[in-house]
DNA sequence: TACGTTTCCGAAAACCTTTTATTTCTGTTT
DNA sequence: AAACAGAAATAAAAGGTTTTCGGAAACGTA
């Protein structure tokens, strides 16, 4: 058992078994030239046999660079920011380096002191995640270092946010539901304030303009439950009876309102095709029938962030809102017309 | 917009600035004594107008202290990890602690190589987040910092671990089944070799034979899936008609039970009660009925060990295996014999 | 031997902060 | 006026690593 007391093992410690200087001790070990190979042979099992670690805060106090980057999310318990988390720590890693995570949990003053303690802990970059696709306030401008925004973007358009592209996804699954015949194709969303929502709205209306159709009643806004889902379904069926097909802006809501019409009576996807949003794998999968479900690649988001991140750093920054492609995974709730 | 180039500020800068030397400017900005109140005014204005953060590396290279803990996750997609990953983060944030996040991703390979990198940046201690419940091989050995392992916990009875408490969760389950008027009580699970699923039957078992009661039927285990909870009704109301309630390994498995139960004619909670487990709530909450279920309380689980690895790294080890209690959180899903 | 060239190694500075030991200043007492 | 005490300020060292620059050794040539 290591001895939890003792002092760590520096560098001079090496080169005092090797028998070398601290300086020769360095090169050798960091492949610089002007060393024997001998005598760099000799360092290399000396650091070995001792188990040597470069200090990182010695390194990093020489060079100025960290490779630490933060990770600073409003909510990440939300299920939204954790692939986000996901795929930008796995890019990081893979580049060596290492992520420093704060969760503001949504309140301002905690962000700021997370922020301080980031930059005074000498970070090399920011990754900021936001808990929705709306635009937050922007922090470059205090920010000694670059930042980049994802999932949620900055409200300034010159700096980096990489954003699910909902317009692109939406239209995904209306295509989608036409190319399966169907016509009569409404829309039920989550609440208006959410760009998610709107976004969603949108890109249905155009893939509908398309090809010429109008959408079956106006667009549901709600919440993003189930049971507004359930509750939406029946509004629906009743003021809209001949409806063929839904484009519903979450899984959640899909599931609800699948589970409705077939309480009225209504085949899922004989008589009505049904597409969610999110591609929640517990829900999508699992219900019957699963769902056709638009999936935003949101580990995917997380993992170009971190490597505009890493651009960033190294000078070549990549100013914009940058909206990324979701897509279609389709399961039993959709079919051609016709069909059970 | 601050200039991205400058160097960051100094200590020295905030000293010239103010007219001091550095160990005055120091001192004055540590709250320490000998320093005049107008002196130290000075300072701390200067500070304030160059925004100047002290370099944590360099007070980290010096104090041998970095307040930084690394999180070892070996699956953070996992549900399980995440709340147990917030309640530690929620207990740093408030110590002034960071957090430095890896996930291994379930690769023994991968862990090395963070563990390396996690050692090299001088961490004061260690949280070991384990993919399930099924203890795990140690670390400890090899590390010469503080080893706290949370959710999964180690191997060795020597290391400090935090675990829910399956067997006290599920007889909670049973208990309030019992106290419901609930006489014929199955249980439908996970896989046998998930020790959250033998711990759960272990409690079920426990608190049955309190009431000098025998299980209705054997233990089903299966997956963890809404679909095995389908599967397992169709089976367990086949064989054993007369059951009135069923205590389910997870809220997925509920789900799909309660489904299937209420498709062959029974009503939930009126003919058979449902506990399910791990109160997840996008599942609890949203189904109907809304599911009792067991809260392994993983949030207050991810404090507790953060708060025992402050102690560890203060020198005050709690060694061993910890159970922390679960909760019950009744809904509709249970209700007295009888009832509808 | 004197000198130039090449190869290898080591001393020292730099990074930034805190702390210890020392010096300087201020004011009081004899 | 001198001595002293106490308060305030500073110089310097320490922490671990990398890099620069100078020096030493080895070797070949004149």
């Amino acid at each position: 058992m290591t001895d939890r007391r003792s002092r760590p093992v520096t560098i001079s410690d090496v080169a005092a078994l090797a028998g070398v200087s601290i300086a020769t001790a360095s090169k050798a070990l960091n492949g610089r030239d002007r060393v024997r190979a001998e005598t760099r042979q000799r360092v290399i099992e000396a650091a070995e046999r001792l188990s040597f670690r470069p200090n990182a805060l010695a390194k990093g106090l020489l060079s100025g660079q960290t490779r630490t980057v933060g990770l600073l999310t409003s909510d990440s318990v939300g299920r939204f920011g954790i692939p986000v988390l996901l795929g930008a720590e796995d890019a990081f890693g893979a580049g060596e380096m290492a992520v420093l995570l704060c969760d503001a949990r949504g309140d301002a003053i905690r962000e700021i002191h997370h922020l301080r303690t980031l930059l005074s802990r000498r970070v090399d970059g920011l990754i900021v995640v936001g808990e929705s696709t709306n635009p937050r306030p922007s922090i470059s401008r205090n920010v000694p270092v670059p930042v980049v925004y994802a999932y949620g973007p900055s409200g300034d358009p010159d700096d980096v946010s990489f954003v699910p592209d909902d317009v692109g996804g939406a239209m995904l699954a209306v295509r989608h539901l036409l190319a399966m015949g169907r016509r009569r194709i409404a829309h039920v969303t989550g609440p208006m304030d959410y760009k998610a929502a709107t976004d969603r709205a949108e890109g249905a209306r155009l893939a509908l303009a398309e090809a010429g159709l109008a959408q079956a009643g106006e667009t549901l806004y709600g919440a993003w439950s189930q049971r507004w889902g359930r509750h939406a379904a029946e509004l629906l069926l009743t003021a809209e009876p001949e409806v063929d097909a839904v484009f519903c802006g979450s899984d959640q809501i899909a599931a609800g309102f699948v589970e409705t019409a077939r309480e009225r009576g209504r085949r899922v996807p004989g008589d009505v095709a049904v597409v969610g949003y999110d591609n929640w794998e517990v829900l999508s999968v699992e219900t019957r029938p699963a769902l056709t479900s638009v999936d935003p690649n949101l580990e995917r988001l997380g993992h170009t962030a971190a490597q505009h991140l890493f651009a960033a750093i190294d000078g070549r920054a990549t100013p914009g809102v940058h909206a990324m492609p979701c897509r279609l995974v389709v399961r039993d709730s959709t079919a051609p017309s016709g069909g059970s």
